[in-house]
DNA sequence: TGCCCGGCTGTAAACGTTTACGGAGGATTG
DNA sequence: CAATCCTCCGTAAACGTTTACAGCCGGGCA
C-alpha cells in the first residue's frame, strides 16, 4: 500500500468481508446488511479509496461516458451546446469525451472511425455533424444511442430547429416594417459540411417575399462565409450597388456583425438608412443591439444530454423534438428611412 | 461471433497464432516475423477487429486519454484552446476528455474530485483554472502530468502571457498616439474566480502611466464584467462624466465591443473622439476593426497540448513558456481630437 | 420439529487485453 | 562440432473490477 493506490480487495480485507461484498456496498446495491455497509464505507474513506475506471468498465460494460462530437466553424456554437451537456453530464456523474471536427479531413476521419468512437462510450450526441448528409442511419455508424443536434438523422432522437420557418419569420418582420428590397446574405455557415441549413433559410426568405406579394429578386443574395469577415464583404457588394436594399437579413449573426460594421464606417446609419437582422442570438448580440432569430443552444444541448442519458438507460426512445426559435427585436430594424 | 464482437482470442485461432502475438503483431511490436505480421493483420482487418479499450487501458496502465479542465465565461477563449488542443491529440490518437466549469460550485467539485479525474487520463491541461490560487502544486491536486495555461503552476509545465507587460504594452499605445487621459475598463474576466489577471492588468496600466510621467487618476477606472454588457455600462459611466477620456483601455475584447456600441450610439465617431484599445484578438477584432492585443489562444493550446504529451511520455520536463502577445493596430486607436 | 424462504455473503469465473518469462529452432562463432 | 546467441512465438499470470451462483443462517410457518 506503500505507492501503490488501494485495490477494492485492500478494502475488503481491512473490513474482513470478500471483495464481492465491498462492491455491492460502495455501488449501493441492496442485499448489504446496513452495518457492512457502514463498516466498509468508513474503511474505504480512510483509505481514500476510488474505483479503478478502467477495471470497472472492462467488467460491467458500461464507460460511464458520452461522446460529444462537433464542428468548429465559429466557436459561439459548439462552445455553448457543449456547455450545456455538460452542465447534466456532470450532474449525473458522466464523463465527457469530445471529438471536435475542424476540417472536412477530421470530419471524414470521425466517420470512419465512427464504431470506434462509439466503443468507448454509453451514448453519443452529434452537433451540427449533418452524418445523415452520408446516407444511412445512426446504428450504420455508431454501435451507441444517439442524439443528433441540428438536424434529423434515422435511427436517433434529434433536437432541430425549422429553420425555413424561422428565417421567413425573419424576413416577415423586416416586410411588416416597410421594407421592399431586402438584401441576403448567405452562408455555408459551417465550411465545407453537406449542411442543409443555408438552402433552408434560403426557402424561408423567399416564401416570405411570396406570402407578402413581393418579387425574389436574386441578385439580393450575396455570399458570405458565416462569419463576421464574409458578412462585411458581402455587405460592402450590396451597397456599392446604386439601388442598395434597406434592410438585409444574415443568416448568421457574426455576418450580421461584419455587416453592422462596413454599413457604419460606410457613414449609413442603422436602423435609419438600412435595417439589420440576424439569426443565432449571439453572445454578444444584446450588448450589440442586434435584432435575430433566437436559438438557445445552450438548452438544445441540455435536453441533448436529458435525451441521451435516457436511451442510455432504455428508459425513452428516440424522439424528434422542434425547438422553438423566437424573434428578438433590438435596435438594427425600422421602418425604411 | 454472431452477435459478438471479435476478440484478439477470434484472431488468434483464425490467424493459427497466440493471442500474444496478435496482440505484438498489431501494435507494431518488433520481434513478430513479418509473415506473421502481414497474415494476423489481413485477418484482422478481414474480422473487422478493433481493440476494446477498457481492456486495453486495464492492462497496459495507458488510457489514451488527456482530460481538460476550462471554465466556461465567454465562449471564446477555451472553444480556441480546446480546438488547438484538439487538433494534436486527434493527430497522436489521443482522446480528449473534458470538464467545464461553468460556476464557482462546478470548480469546488472538481478540485474535490481532482484525483479521481486524473486516475481517468493519462496527462491534463488546465486552461484558467488558477489552481494555483489554491495553494499547493499540481502533484498535490492531480497524480499525473499536467500543463497549465494562464498561469504558473508548481510541479507544472506552464504557458502563459506577461499580463502586466502587455496591459502596458497597450497603454503606451494610446499615449504615444498623444492620449493623457484614459479610461480603464477591468474585469474580472472569469466571474468568480480568483483571477489575478485583471490586477497585473491594471498594474500594467499604471506602468505606462508612470513611466510616460502621466499622473494615474483612480475613477477613470470602472469595472466591467469581463463580457460586452458590462463594458457597455462601464462607458456609459465614464462618458456621462465631464472630463470624459479622450481613450479607453478594455481588459478584454468583449468589453471593448460593448463600449463601441454606446460610444457610437451616444454619437461619438470611433476613434475620431475616443480610442479603444482591448485585449485577446476575439474572433471578431477583425471585421470589427478593433486595435487590440493579440493572445493567440489557439497556438497557446497546440503547444501545451505538445508538451503533455511530451511529459506522458517522460522525454521532457516540465517548462515554463511565455507567450508573446504582439501589439495589432486596427481602426479604433488614433491621436485624439 | 421439519421445511422453506429470504436476507446476506463468499467463491470464482468472467471481462479482453498486455507482458514477463521461457523455450524451440536456426544461425553464428570458435 | 559444440557452444552461444538471436529471432520468434507461446504459456500463463497479471490488471481490478463485476456478477452468476451457491451456500449459510436464522426465522416463520405448518
Amino acid at each position: 500500500m506503500a505507492d501503490r493506490l488501494p485495490t477494492i480487495s485492500d478494502i475488503a480485507r481491512a473490513a474482513g468481508v470478500s471483495v464481492a461484498t465491498v462492491s455491492r456496498a460502495l455501488r449501493n446495491l441492496p442485499s448489504v446488511a446496513p452495518a457492512t455497509r457502514t463498516r466498509v464505507e468508513a474503511v474505504a474513506a480512510e483509505f481514500e479509496y476510488e474505483l479503478h475506471p478502467q477495471a470497472s468498465r472492462l467488467a460491467s460494460g458500461r464507460t460511464w461516458t458520452v461522446g460529444v462530437a462537433a464542428p468548429l466553424f465559429g466557436t459561439w456554437f459548439p462552445s455553448r451546446a457543449l456547455g450545456g451537456i455538460n452542465s447534466v453530464l456532470a450532474e449525473a456523474g458522466y464523463d465527457l469525451l469530445v471529438s471536435m471536427m475542424t476540417t472536412p479531413e477530421h470530419r471524414q476521419r470521425f466517420l470512419r472511425e465512427a464504431r470506434s468512437f462509439g466503443r468507448r462510450v454509453d451514448g453519443i450526441v452529434l452537433i451540427d455533424t449533418f452524418v445523415s448528409a452520408e446516407g444511412g442511419s445512426a446504428d450504420s455508424f455508431f454501435n451507441r444511442p444517439v442524439v443528433a443536434v441540428g438536424e434529423r438523422l434515422a435511427g436517433a432522437g434529434s433536437i432541430a430547429i425549422d429553420n425555413r420557418q424561422a428565417a421567413r419569420r425573419a424576413v416577415e418582420h423586416l416586410i411588416e416594417l416597410g421594407h421592399e428590397r431586402i438584401g441576403l446574405v448567405t452562408g455555408p455557415i459551417i465550411a465545407d459540411l453537406p449542411t442543409p441549413v443555408p438552402e433552408q433559410r434560403r426557402l424561408g426568405y423567399e416564401d416570405a417575399h411570396r406570402d407578402a406579394g413581393l418579387g425574389i429578386d436574386p441578385t439580393l443574395a450575396v455570399e458570405g462565409d458565416g462569419l463576421a469577415g464574409g458578412g462585411a464583404r458581402a455587405l460592402a457588394k450590396l451597397i456599392a450597388r446604386p439601388d442598395t436594399p434597406t434592410a438585409v437579413f444574415c443568416m448568421t449573426d457574426e455576418m450580421a456583425f461584419g455587416t453592422l460594421e462596413v454599413a457604419r464606417s460606410a457613414g449609413m446609419s442603422v436602423p435609419g438608412d438600412l435595417s439589420v437582422i440576424g439569426f443565432d442570438d449571439h453572445d454578444l448580440a444584446e450588448a450589440l443591439g442586434l435584432t435575430t432569430m433566437r436559438q438557445a443552444v445552450g438548452e438544445m444541448g441540455v435536453r441533448a444530454a436529458e435525451q441521451v442519458l435516457a436511451l442510455i438507460d432504455g428508459d425513452e426512445s428516440p424522439s424528434d423534438i422542434t425547438w422553438d426559435v423566437p424573434l428578438v427585436v433590438r435596435s438594427t430594424t425600422a421602418p425604411p428611412g
